[in-house]
DNA sequence: TAGTGTTTTAGAATCATTCTAATTCGTGTT
DNA sequence: AACACGAATTAGAATGATTCTAAAACACTA
């Protein structure tokens, strides 16, 4: 994983690799602030920005999914980076990672096999539609793609 | 419709009758801030307090879908209120509702029969764990919910 | 017409996120 | 060891969507 930062030309720092540690110990798909209590703990003057910061290149790069929300926080999936469905509760705002299979049948059974009391789910497929497709993406969706192999996406 | 804001004792205003107009003529998910200008046609005056609190009464009586986004602003669905997938452009930031039988083989015919070049997509289910069962939602939870206290909710 | 709700409003408050400009760090070079 | 330069990091300000608050306008009934 740090190889595959290397390969795309971004530097490991001490504090990248403990953010990176965060992201991969746990499977509750932290938060910003959660990984920055995380982070703190061994570089206690860290700022927030650089959480950000690193967060939007391992977006970039690829290596942490975006789970967004609008009301509340973003949460990150490092260890499943590629969209997956998942499971949020309500009341707990735990956020788990669902197996795809369930999915086959779809949504009825998911409450019977997870136990949870299905509210609501969200399907949205992102993409360019037939219209844009000569235009560049905007800043303002790149940021949530991270795509786009060589092309610079950053920046002023 | 009307109607079934009556049922729900809500009281239909000028504005508000507007605001479902606005919210059903156009096949666009407007934002708030759409919605606002919208309204401001027939009524300069109306303040965007006021579509956010019609907005939340819509989401309470389950007449509306709300479609987060967590770097822009919410859009909204006043045509198919109930959980269904999306195609959002990347670009210019278009959101289309997608047929659910397109949903059957999962994700890959979706590209070709929509023209849409998919760069992602997300799907979530929201509800309440196992662990949750006894409790209330949260406040936070259940702006995103349309549910008042610890009362029924509707099943999917 | 007075009384009692609700609706609406303007503006302030909140909160996650982004931006900015200054400082510090890391590394290769003399 | 001192130097230089680009990248990383920082604190704090700025942004923008949304929510809150307290007062004013309104509708309806008695």
């Amino acid at each position: 994983m740090k190889a595959a930062l290397g390969d795309k030309g971004v530097t490991m720092t001490p504090r990248r690799e403990q953010l990176l540690e965060v992201l991969l110990a746990s499977d509750r798909h932290p938060s910003v602030s959660e990984i920055h209590e995380g982070v703190k703990r061994y570089f206690p003057g860290t700022s927030l920005a650089t959480i950000y910061n690193t967060i939007e290149l391992l977006k970039d790069t690829g290596q942490v999914l975006e789970i967004e929300f609008s009301g509340a926080s973003n949460r990150y999936d490092g260890r499943i980076p590629r969209s997956h469905p998942h499971l949020v509760c309500e009341v707990c705002e735990k956020v788990e990672d669902l197996d795809i299979a369930e999915l086959k049948d779809p949504f009825e059974e998911i409450s019977n096999s997870t136990g949870y009391r299905i509210l609501r789910h969200r399907v949205d497929f992102y993409g360019v539609c037939p219209d844009c497709q000569g235009e560049p993406l905007t800043s303002a969706s790149s940021e949530k793609t991270s795509e786009e192999g060589g092309k610079e996406v950053t920046r002023t």
